[in-house]
DNA sequence: GCTATACTTCGTTAATTGGCGAAGTGAGAA
DNA sequence: TTCTCACTTCGCCAATTAACGAAGTATAGC
């Protein structure tokens, strides 16, 4: 029940649930999700840290990066579950279809690029 | 993105999941839920009224009393998935298990009797 | 009619949650 | 070793939400 509980309170946020899908295509460090969802840092961190809590997200540490991607394999059948299920579902979501289009913009750039989100 | 919040939100309250997993078994009326859950009659109508906002339950009056039971085939498939993976993720939950026992008694009940949940 | 009853709605309260900026951490650059 | 920078943690505030009891609604029985 709590994993349960734990995947379900994670995609119960918009926010999350657009995080979550932006990594379809690929892993990405929090500086794109911050340039997408475009809210502080801290608070997209916040977020990502409720999606790897409910396992539905893995984070790897590359120096100063983070970088998070899409549950695999590996994870509980429950989370894989889940992921698909959302995936599917969100499929022809309006505002995930306007975040894919932002994120091909964005993966394109350099990496120092994106992260100007953090000079203001 | 709208009616999929709605069910994650829907069944991110353990609550909300006792009582929507309590009606695998066959439709059930208030004063059952109120009985299994205990808490406040008006507590169990809010939750009840947010799992058939979400399409999950659909409630059914009949005189004075008001049935609720899961979503059948008409439901959209968003939420059939959703209700296929909420019960067999789970299907061996302890706490899940203790409230289909106590629910097969309070089934042989008379309605009568079971409505002494409001006689406080 | 009138009353009792099964449920819903409303108003309040306490707890949770999403947002922010400031301060902290740790790895690479200088 | 010192600074910079990407990120995380902390403390705060506003908004949401789960809980309750009281009041409202509607139906069965007298």
């Amino acid at each position: 029940m709590r994993a349960f509980l734990a995947i379900t309170k994670a995609l119960s946020d918009e926010t999350r649930v657009r995080a979550l899908l932006a990594l379809r295509d690929g892993e990405l460090c929090l500086c794109h999700l911050v340039g997408l969802l475009k809210l502080a840092p801290s608070t997209v961190s916040k977020h990502l840290d409720v999606l790897c809590q409910a396992r539905l997200v893995e984070r790897r540490k590359d120096g100063r990066w983070a970088y998070f991607r899409l549950a695999d394999q590996n994870a509980p059948l429950a989370v894989r579950h889940a992921l698909r299920w959302a995936v599917q579902t969100l499929a022809q979501d309006a505002t995930l279809g306007r975040d894919a289009k932002r994120l091909a913009a964005l993966r394109c750039c350099d990496l120092k690029e994106v992260a100007a989100c953090y000079k203001n």
